[in-house]
DNA sequence: AGGCCGAAAACG
DNA sequence: GTTTTCGGCCTG
């Protein structure tokens, strides 16, 4: 008997090794295996299939078979190997990266006690002996960690029991669970669907009825109930059998939503992968999907690939969010797998979002998706009056440009004495953007990387945000020796002090990954949000996620302008869903709600359309552009991302890479660049990138692989990205 | 990825 | 002529 393996090496190739008889009985597709590579070396290779023929004349024994079960079957391989060639991954790197326990992660055990059925009331027992066999007897099988916490010295009690075959014991396994986070948002209220709500849910279960593969994009304003929706939509499924993942960007994925779905399923059903579960966790979590055990899947973007049975249901809420593309060692985007695994699964997949992404909207428009809308809040609550600030003719006392504008400034004094509560949001965090040196211009920036260091005041020091290298803040320029060091830009650390100071008597609280790293903090935060021992939060991207807190009436926009000054072409999108979804957080409750965007362009359409919350009109001027400019979706791209140690090197690779390209290139591709990357330097690495550019992915990916093949001549390190969306 | 091997460069 | 370094190649 022979296996065929991928192994996490970065090759094409896969691997056929020799199965020793004693270990045939346990080989299973989707099964980790420990085989020998090369001189000495042991790898992990994943069970691809098992067969009678080995294609080729010299194979090597397997060592071991890590699994008792399979991590995933043929179905689901099926949709790996797609994913692999999509992203033009290795198969084994794939695996290596989605599959739960790259290193040997055991099962855990725990010990069972038993009595014996047998006649056992003429073997003397002592005092402490009976206790515990009375015990036992009154539980059942009883787990030894329960007898520990019963009575003392139980091993050598039990030892004996067994000897006097009273008792035996048995090994069973046990799921170690992710820790649950505090309960938030209690009341789970509006059973009752709306007439939006109520249609939406009819057309998706009609769907799930019919086992095709049938794509929605459920698209509801801010407040509008889309979980709601989403929750009795995973009932249908589960009534029928099916299983389900629900997709929520990785920092949407709150205890609030999680207790949500806790309440309104079994918990034995429902499991939770992200990266804040603990690695041996998420093996358990893991096999109790692959059982079939737990049903539903509630995870980040790395839980597509869970193995979820008869998949009938994939939900991707806040479809729109950059969090769904991982850019880091496996490029992919959950949320267009999504599309394809449900496809491959003849399953339903709701998109959801109040912003949908253009691409996705279009689709619907090319009647690719089926649209499905909720254009009024729940109990006909209004959306929040947005008001544009515009920054250009603001001055303080000091002449320069305020940080929060008076209108903000009076409308926060206002939501404070009415005992209501304010968010502000801005994109950076830390004190200052950069330091400077007014004498001779300094600026400190990273030694490894081609950004300003970030000024926190708190502790004093410069720290890079991309490689988190710091250092003291110098009192002195340490070019010119100068004293007079200035700082310019904000963050969330100087906001929350400058409110600190214009509201004294006001609990303010800074919520960013600074203040967030402690495990736990970050549900802290949102939990005294939710009791009200916050009266302004100050934060960044992750208080403007999916969040329902009633008493927030105000929601500050520090600046618009960060989004929309990026070299992305999806930065009007960007601006527009992040206006639209900070808005969102506001007015929940009985209070209407009221949203302030301070800006230099007040007249750009993205903010104009999110201050008029419309989503078609803003489609439609987006739409045209991107078709003007043949940016998708009338366009595919694959960014090549180059990048070395060496400065000379990575310009002159990418040079020749862009020429190569070209000649590749062919009239269906168009080439764009090489150009130096936004942020030229990251961790001591120069960066290039060249975009293709074409109405084919296949032409693209072609032209890609025969660029990866033909450039392993020199060290370049060349990263390709499908559908990139980070241009930085 | 990480070890192996041959070619080229450095060495004496 | 010998040792060291570098880069390409292969792993079952």
């Amino acid at each position: 008997m022979f296996v065929r393996v991928a192994i996490n090496i970065p090759t094409e190739k896969t691997f056929v090794y020799s199965v020793p008889e004693e270990l045939k009985k346990q080989i299973a597709t989707g099964k980790r295996v420990l085989v020998p590579l090369g001189h000495r070396r042991r790898m992990i290779g994943y069970v691809l299939e098992s067969m009678n023929v080995a294609d080729r004349d010299e194979t090597r024994d397997i060592i071991e078979v890590l699994d008792k079960e399979p991590l995933f079957n043929e179905n689901d391989l099926e949709f790996y190997k797609w994913a692999a060639g999509y992203y033009i991954h290795h198969l084994g790197k794939l695996l290596g990266n989605i599959l739960p326990g790259g290193g040997g992660i055991k099962t855990k055990t725990e010990k069972m006690i038993t009595l014996c059925p047998s006649d056992v009331s003429d073997v003397k027992l002592t005092e402490k002996q009976r206790e515990i066999t009375d015990f036992i007897s009154q539980h059942g099988e009883t787990p030894l960690s329960l007898l520990r916490r019963e009575f003392k010295n139980v091993s050598s009690v039990i030892r004996s029991l067994e000897k006097k075959g009273v008792v035996s014991i048995s090994e069973r396994e046990v799921y170690r669970r992710p820790e649950q986070g505090p309960d938030i948002g209690g009341d789970e209220r509006g059973l009752i669907l709306n007439k939006e709500q109520e249609a939406a849910l009819k057309e998706i279960t009609i769907g799930i009825a019919s086992k095709k593969f049938s794509p929605y994009l459920l698209h509801g304003v801010t407040g509008s109930g889309k979980t709601e929706v989403y929750l009795n939509a995973m009932k249908e499924a589960l009534r029928l059998n099916g299983g389900i993942i629900f997709l929520v960007p990785e920092i949407a994925l709150t205890p609030q939503l999680l207790s949500r779905v806790n309440k309104r399923f079994r918990d034995n059903e429902v499991a939770v992968l992200h990266s804040g579960v603990s690695r041996s966790a998420r093996y358990d979590q893991w096999r109790r999907i692959q059982r079939g055990e737990a049903r539903i899947v509630v995870g980040a973007r790395s839980a597509i690939f869970a193995p979820v049975r008869n998949l009938r249901l994939i939900i991707v809420d806040e479809e729109h969010d950059t969090s769904y593309k991982q850019d880091d060692r496996v490029r992919y985007n959950a949320r267009d797998l999504a599309v394809v695994r449900a496809k491959l699964n003849s399953a339903v997949v709701v998109l959801g979002s109040a912003t949908p992404e253009t691409q996705t909207y279009y689709n619907t428009k090319e009647k690719q998706y089926r649209y499905l809308s909720l254009p009024k809040r729940v109990e006909d609550k209004p959306l929040p009056q947005v008001e544009i600030i515009d920054m250009k003719d603001k001055r303080d006392e000091s002449g320069g440009v305020p940080i929060i504008s008076r209108s903000l400034r009076n409308a926060i004094q206002d939501a404070l004495e009415s005992g209501k509560q304010s968010l502000l949001f801005l994109k950076r965090r830390g004190f200052n953007t950069f330091l400077y040196c007014l004498d001779c211009g300094y600026v400190f920036k990273c030694l490894n990387c081609s950004v300003s260091m970030t000024h926190h005041a708190g502790a004093g020091i410069l720290r890079c945000h991309y490689c988190d290298f710091s250092i003291k803040a110098p009192p002195l320029c340490p070019f010119c020796q100068g004293g007079r060091i200035r700082s310019y830009g904000v963050g969330t650390e100087r906001v929350a002090e400058e409110i600190s100071i214009l509201f004294p008597r006001a609990r303010v609280e800074r919520m960013d990954s600074d203040t967030t790293v402690k495990k736990g903090s970050h549900e802290k935060l949102l939990k005294a949000l939710d009791c009200g021992d916050i009266d302004i939060l100050v934060g960044t991207q992750m208080i403007t996620k999916g969040h329902d807190f009633p008493n927030v009436t105000l929601v500050g926009v520090i600046s618009a302008d960060t989004s929309l000054n990026i070299p992305d072409f999806r930065a009007a999108e960007r601006t527009f869903q992040l206006i639209t979804q900070v808005s969102g957080r506001s007015g929940r409750g009985d209070s209407a709600g009221r949203v302030l965007v301070q800006t230099f362009n007040p007249q750009h359409y993205a903010v104009m359309r999110a201050k008029e919350h419309d989503y078609t009109g803003f489609y439609e001027d987006e739409i045209s552009l991107r078709r003007e400019l043949a940016y998708p979706p009338f366009s595919r791209m694959v960014n090549l991302r180059i990048s070395s140690i060496k400065k000379g090197r990575a310009a002159e690779g990418a040079g020749r890479i862009g020429i190569f390209a070209r000649e590749l290139s062919g009239n269906e591709v168009e080439v764009i660049g090489p150009a130096e990357a936004p942020i030229a330097k990251i961790k001591g690495r120069y960066r290039w990138h060249i975009l293709l550019k074409g109405r084919d992915i296949r032409a693209l990916h072609t032209l890609a692989k025969k660029i990866l093949t033909k450039t392993g001549e020199d060290s370049l390190d060349i990263k390709v990205d499908v559908d990139p969306v980070n241009f930085m």
